[in-house]
DNA sequence: ATTTTCCGAGCAATCGATTCCGCATTTAAG
DNA sequence: CTTAAATGCGGAATCGATTGCTCGGAAAAT
């Protein structure tokens, strides 16, 4: 009984061939006639037989598989890159192995050695939060294994990278809240270290600043982005500033803590106060009135990333230039920021 | 420059050694002197030199990577459930393959013949919405390749299986609305065709009835479980029964979709209407009231279910037993259901 | 001093598929 | 009808790490 699994050596004995002639039989490359093809398939498909991709990827130096580290797979954004990195890799043929560097640059480290050693062909990586230099990135490069960063991407110019368009995407929520008539509006923004929450509130001062709206100081707070934080966010800005006619926050969670902050002051959303954020969670569909916000096109990313990914891989010395693809985000007008039937 | 790698035999060249004793330094199995060891050792961090996985795994006959198959990587649930496999996995020093049935049976299958071929030491599946038999899995049995299913899994008695006890979740989510002192629970249910909520169906029934409650079938309405089916469950509902007071529903997209309607209705919740949902989603905490839900264990699954994958792969004979492990949920109480300052 | 152990290390086979080279045999060309 | 080209296939090396067997020499035992 042929349990476990069919060598092409097998094949070879019960045809009176040779195994190279099988693997020529089965690959279709090199000379072969037609009707030995025939066979060996035939028998192939009887003994269901299954090739050992490891054998084959070591003779080939090719593993067709590729790496990628996430910070983390739950949570609704990288779960959705990974499923376009996924659906990308899976249509050219290539493995996914995928590592979670759970916010740590230790693990990150130890997940770029067991890439490494898997002898994956490419690597995706979306920077942890504690990752302060790339150095371990370096050995990838000396290698000369293709390497794209994704959203959290090392401020270096020699990479590849997918990012988004932060700016533009803050930039247009904040054009559209005062094109709904806004004029004090209010932002909530994240660590300023971070330069994703850095564009996006470069992008509010550039925009009220182009439509001639004052910056108010009293009307910006930055915090963590959390739920909670974003409540207090709330209130503080409230406090602040009674007079706000308007919130734009970083981030989708911001503003779910913002709402009943806003609500229990008595605000109307968005009549009295027009809500946008960032992000186009799920949960933005939950809320009530629904959240305008902007999309990342999380999936696209994904699959750009690993298009760019394999364009490396396929280019033979590989000595491709970095590439940098800047995603334009998308902005999502909802409820929660349509002041057209406005009391005044 | 020894930019790609640095293979055994190279040092075994530079310490004039031969490949084995390379092998046998580095594994630290096999009798070698302690000198040679740290001089191989001391070499291979110079040279940085990097096993290859592949010919290991071809020589050892083992590839120390875990397949997986979820219907989709995306979305809350299996999110979590794969980040519990990946850290179960990494812990034990598996790699992890990921694939994406899209819910589509002949993907699965595709999936299946990769990670077969790509010789995994192991198989975790959740199973896709349209398969419907479970033939191509026989094949992964006849190898002998341990494979363990969570959350949806085939009913058969001959596989090891991961689930969640649906019926205690639900049971105990019904029992706490009527501790509550709701006495006319309404249920949105799911597909009937899926057993998972089948069994919360029936836990519904059955709480009822031990509480003595009659079963009123104008308080039950079937749907998909989408937010738009929620709403129109819920109207449905409200129509065909005014007085519920209470809402428990096999999911909390349903009772996100439900809320609404019954605030348009002038019910309070959960002071009119307490509502209990199942998932523990994220969103949950972001409704208002936050929602009353049922936690599905999602990372101990999967962390469960690779446990008991990576058990099977030890034991060497794989002549183990089916195992089935039934995880048991756990009521999370929030405001959506809390009818203690009731009115009456 | 001689025999027995044991230790450290090399040789070579092996895992399974691929591929370069070369040998027949057939087919086409001159 | 001979020479050249093309075709079909086998042989054997190869990818890199592992491992059973062997062997020389040193240490231990007699």
């Amino acid at each position: 009984m042929n349990l476990s699994r069919a060598s092409i050596a097998e094949l070879a004995t019960k045809l009176n061939l040779s195994p190279s002639t099988i693997s020529r039989a089965l690959s279709g490359q090199g000379r072969i006639s037609e009707e030995t093809r025939q066979r060996v398939r035939q028998l192939a498909q009887e003994l269901n037989y299954q090739p050992n991709h490891l054998a084959a990827a070591l003779r080939k130096g090719r593993s067709n598989t590729l790496g990628v580290i996430v910070p983390h797979i739950d949570g609704d954004f990288f779960a959705r890159v990974l499923k376009g990195i996924e659906h990308g890799a899976t249509q050219a043929g290539f493995n996914v192995m995928v590592c979670q560097s759970n916010e740590s640059a230790g693990h990150e480290k130890k997940n770029l050695d067991t890439l490494l050693t898997a002898q994956v062909e490419g690597i995706l990586v979306s920077l942890s939060l504690t990752t302060k230099d790339v150095q371990h990135f370096e050995d990838v490069r000396r290698r000369d294994l293709p390497l794209v960063f994704f959203d959290r991407v090392p401020e270096l110019p020699q990479v590849s990278a997918v990012v988004l368009d932060d700016y533009q995407g803050a930039y247009q929520a904040v054009e559209h809240l005062i094109g709904q008539g806004c004029r004090r509006i209010a932002h909530i923004g994240g660590p300023q270290h971070l330069n994703i929450c850095r564009n996006r509130y470069r992008a509010y001062r550039d925009a009220l600043q182009a439509h001639g709206l004052p910056y108010d100081e009293h009307l910006v707070h930055f915090c963590d982005l959390t739920l909670p934080e974003g409540r207090q966010a709330m209130e503080t800005l409230l406090h602040q500033n009674p007079q706000l006619d308007a919130v734009f926050a970083a981030n989708d969670l911001a503003v779910a803590g913002a709402m009943p902050v806003l609500r229990a002051a008595g605000r109307r959303i968005p009549q009295d106060v027009a809500l946008a954020g960032f992000s186009n969670e799920l949960f933005t569909l939950l809320t009530e009135p629904h959240l305008t916000t902007v999309d990342q096109r999380c999936e696209e990313m994904g699959r750009t990333a690993v298009r760019l990914l394999l364009d490396m891989v396929a280019e033979q010395p590989h000595q491709y230039a970095p590439r940098r693809v800047v995603l334009q985000p998308e902005l999502v007008i909802r409820e929660s920021s349509q002041q057209a039937g406005r009391r005044g």
